[in-house]
RNA sequence: GCGGGCAUGGCGGAACUGGUAGACGCGCUGGAUUUAGGUUCCAGUGAUGCAAGUCGUGGGGGUUCAAAUCCCUCUGCCCGCACCA
């Protein structure tokens, strides 16, 4: 029997499905759409880098899964492809090597789509776009001036994050442990005049959005809810010495009479203001400063401050004042910029008391401690308890005592409840060339006019020169000279681009309706929105989900689709790994230089003996990658699919390994043989009729496989799926004796359930099989319950809890019977010893517990 | 520091709402087929023991007729946030 010939067949059956227009999406208005449920699958779209690597295969094959899956359970399946194709790379391979980003950024789109055709994806190709598209970011500009008109955009001069190596600016979630999230490099404070998006108005439904989401992973939830990071508390003014007021935050009003020194953010206007005139107030700021940005290591950071001589007076008690200092532990970024300090009760206080010998007294003690003795030490306590040196709140409980100050600032008119969030305003201004153009037009004055309608889109040039300093659009004159639209004077465009995870914040929205003349066609984005099933890296986690859920809640408001929330389930699958190898330099030597023999890693070229590490993420940096290509072209593309969804669950790192891929390859071997071998089949439609205990237990093999698959499929649970099927095979083989039609009908369940993870190779085999339909127009197998549940369980029974025999009897029989059955066993009896029964335990179907 | 997760054979992992631990795959051992190897097929494969059996899901304790699963506690690893008042 001949060998199947992967490469032959997926070349062939691409063409097929393709010829056949199978993966189009069925329109809006077709007589199916009426009647099937809708589901659209999507995975995060690649940026195009040139070349696709495992992590794709493994994110794309899962997708293909689904949408192959639900397809054939007779759904309507959006499932597209498209490129996040806007950023840094490009301009970097332009500037080294002369091209245009533009032409390299195509160049590689061809390359990759080539590659993602090779895998054999079920996508609806028709609907591609990539965001450096003038027709995407046209709409994008229109969307963009959408928001302005609305409020959601403003303009504000802020301290920005500056990284010094992309030249650019970034928003708050792009700054991981002060550094830039994709150079690395160490984050400067600039102040500059720059676009934001109001994402903080929606942090409350955001916030509250998170609990909607139950097909989300808990992790990311809580992740986005952290990030988010409410706080409810009580923000209030004290007056301070020379009658200015100074608004401070706190969650813990009860410690009010704790309080012993009130601090500002070293950037904090009023500190800044004094600094004019306090030569050494000046001199302290600059120092925090340095430390802030300089190195990131807060933890070591010493608490720091300088007493401005002013006083703060406390707002219950004006004989009483606080000195007012500055601290490099305050945040400007959060709350007022300014506090209270309680030492008592916060530990960063408590710390900065202690250098500082400021009083220390505690207000709260725990039940049943005496306040006269209770000492905090040198840990501040933050537990529950009553309150203590504080007049009128001793003996409250800690939230009466929340209240009861909330309600006394609030009657002075000198406080009041809030809520903080954590959250930024985003921050999408970008200085950089190859991006969606602002659609702003600067005027001396006008002021800031938004480019009229008519104008867009701002495209923009056919030649971008990166011989300049600074950002080339801005270098452009040319490009950036304009006319005010409002007073036809001289003006200037602006030259920021729009941060790129704007365009992949609403792409799956632009998906449902890719030509549309406007951003959104409401019928197709209602129709088909949210996204069913998202798949992607937990590296998403905060960035992109948290920037798609605002701008799709942002459109919502905007009326401008129906759903408020994009993705209804997302899937985050783990990373491609592979194990490392060092030679005796300690030099990184690639797998594809590497045979193992006996356990050991051996050089090929000098057979020298290599250190073999730990399996890590496939980085060129440790060499330890593989490529995807050239797998498929080994073993074809069935082969690395089924790979990827085997054993390891989706969401655990899965390592790769050779032995595994041959171990793929032998299967897509064996299902073929199982299926070509057809020799005594019955054909296609025959009757089954035989009754013989062969074929029974065949065909209740065949039927469990298919409730099993299904349920691990729509559970996402491929690796359990991927185990039945080799069960299935396993019977097929065993019952190579059976009825012609029991086999059959075995044969092809196995042919269909492994379809949306193997289909090439399932359309080659249903074709050997005889049938002229091709699999991809093949609806879901139904298994028959009556074949799934036998009329007979085998039952174990334990003698106190250890098994020690097991029997047969019928489905549901009588309680008492099978205690009877059970205490007839030999092993219970040998167990039992001449012992009476105290107990029986009969859990109907599974087991017999006999207590002695 | 705070928050979250994970721990099962040589390896990846399975085990529904507590009910026969180790499905399935990889690897390994033995055998058969083949002109040679890969291939294919059969048998075996948690530990220990001749056997009956005993032990066994990171360690310790608990609840229960029954625990990988529930509770307490300790250890180790991974992830997120990190001076957020």
């Amino acid at each position: 029997m001949a060998r199947y010939n992967a490469k032959e067949s997926e070349r062939r059956w691409q063409a097929e499905w393709e010829a056949r227009g199978l993966f189009k999406t069925p329109a809006l208005d077709s007589s199916r759409s009426g009647a099937a449920p809708k589901c659209y699958v999507l995975e995060m779209f690649p940026y195009p880098s040139g070349r696709i690597h495992m992590g794709h295969t493994r994110n794309y094959t899962m997708g293909d899964v689904i949408a192959r899956f639900r397809r054939a359970q007779g759904y309507n399946v959006l499932h597209p492809m498209g490129w996040d194709a806007f950023g840094l790379p490009a301009e970097n391979a332009a500037r080294d090597k002369g091209v245009s980003p533009r032409d390299w950024t195509y160049e590689n789109i061809a390359h990759m789509r080539g590659q993602l055709k090779m895998m054999g994806l079920s996508i609806d190709w028709s609907r591609e776009f990539a965001t450096c598209d003038v027709a995407y970011y046209h709409q994008q500009q229109k969307l963009f001036l959408d928001f302005y008109k609305a409020g959601f955009v403003h303009r504000q001069e802020a301290d920005v994050n500056w990284d010094p190596v992309d030249m650019t600016v970034l928003a708050n979630e792009q700054v991981i442990d002060g550094r830039g999230w994709r150079s690395g490099a160490v984050v400067e404070r600039r102040k500059l005049s720059q676009w934001f998006f109001r994402i903080t108005q929606f942090a409350e439904e955001l916030l509250a959005g998170l609990d909607t989401l139950d097909r989300w992973p808990e992790k990311v939830r809580l992740m986005q809810k952290n990030w988010i990071g409410k706080s409810e508390g009580l923000r209030f003014q004290f007056t301070l010495s020379n009658a200015q007021k100074l608004d401070v935050f706190t969650t813990r009003p009860d410690t009010l009479f704790g309080a012993s020194f009130v601090a500002l953010s070293p950037e904090h206007p009023l500190a800044q203001d004094l600094a004019k005139k306090d030569e050494k107030l000046a001199a302290f700021i600059a120092e925090c400063r340095h430390v802030g940005t300089a190195e990131a290591d807060i933890e070591k950071a010493e608490k720091k401050g300088y007493d401005t001589g002013l006083k703060a007076i406390h707002p219950f008690d004006e004989s009483w004042t606080l000195p007012v200092m500055v601290a490099n532990f305050v945040l400007m970024g959060y709350g007022t910029g300014a506090i209270f300090g309680c030492p008592a009760h916060d530990q960063r206080d408590l710390d900065f008391a202690r250098k500082y010998a400021l009083p220390v007294t505690a207000v709260v003690v725990p039940e049943g401690a005496d306040p006269k003795t209770f000492d905090v030490g040198n840990q501040a306590y933050t537990g529950s308890g009553r309150l203590a040196n504080s007049r009128f709140l001793d003996g409250m409980a800690v939230d009466d005592a929340k209240a009861e100050v909330a309600n006394r600032l609030e009657a002075a008119g000198i406080g009041g409840r809030t809520v903080n969030y954590r959250l930024r305003d985003w921050l999408v201004s970008r200085q950089r060339p190859w991006g969606c153009p602002i659609p702003m037009i600067h005027c001396a004055k006008c002021g800031v006019v938004p480019v009229p309608a008519e104008q867009l889109p701002v495209k923009l040039p056919e030649k971008i020169n990166f011989a300049v300093k600074g950002n080339p659009l801005d270098a452009d004159t040319a490009w950036k000279s304009t006319t005010c639209p409002s007073c036809g004077g001289a003006a200037t465009r602006d030259t920021d681009t729009l941060d790129t995870f704007v365009d992949s914040s609403w792409y799956f929205t632009r998906f449902t309706a890719p030509a549309a003349a406007d951003p959104v066609d409401k019928a197709a984005a209602d129709y088909w929105l949210p996204v069913d099933q998202y798949i992607g890296g937990i590296e998403h986690a905060i960035l992109h989900l948290l920037y798609a859920r605002y701008i799709t809640r942002a459109m919502h408001r905007l009326g401008m689709v129906k759903v408020a929330e994009p993705f209804a389930g997302l899937f985050t699958q783990g990373m491609v790994c592979h194990e490392t190898y060092k030679d005796a330099k300690g030099d990184w030597v690639a797998p594809d230089e590497v045979v193992k023999e006996a356990g050991k890693a051996i050089r090929i070229a000098d057979k020298a003996e290599l250190t073999v590490g730990p399996s890590e993420k496939m980085s060129k940096s440790r060499k330890n990658v593989i490529a995807p290509e050239a797998i498929i072209a080994d073993y074809g593309a069935d082969t690395i699919r089924w790979f990827m969804l085997s054993d390891t669950p989706p969401e655990r790192d899965i390592e790769w390994t050779d032995a595994g891929a041959e171990g793929c390859w032998r299967f897509v071997q064996r299902v073929w043989r199982l299926a070509s071998e057809s020799e005594g089949l019955s054909p296609v439609g025959a009757p089954i009729t035989a009754q013989d205990a062969a074929s029974l237990d065949l065909r209740r093999a065949t039927h469990k496989a298919i409730a099993a698959v299904t349920e691990h499929l729509e559970a996402l649970r491929f690796n359990s799926a991927v185990a039945q099927l080799y069960t299935l095979a396993n019977a097929i083989a065993a019952g190579e004796t059976c009825d012609g039609a029991v086999r059959r009908e075995a044969i092809e369940t196995m042919v269909l359930l492994s379809a949306p993870m193997m289909p090439h190779l399932a359309e080659e085999c249903w074709q050997a099989l005889g049938h002229a339909r091709l699999v991809a127009e093949t609806p879901w197998p139904k298994h028959d319950p009556k074949l799934t549940q036998s009329d007979q369980v085998v039952m174990a029974v334990q003698v106190n809890g250890k098994r020690r025999a097991e029997f047969a009897v019928a489905k549901n029989a009588d309680p008492k019977a099978v205690e009877k059955l059970a205490l007839e066993q030999e092993g219970v009896i040998r167990a039992l010893g001449g012992k009476t029964p105290k107990k029986v335990i009969v859990v109907p179907n599974r087991i017999v517990n006999v207590v002695a």
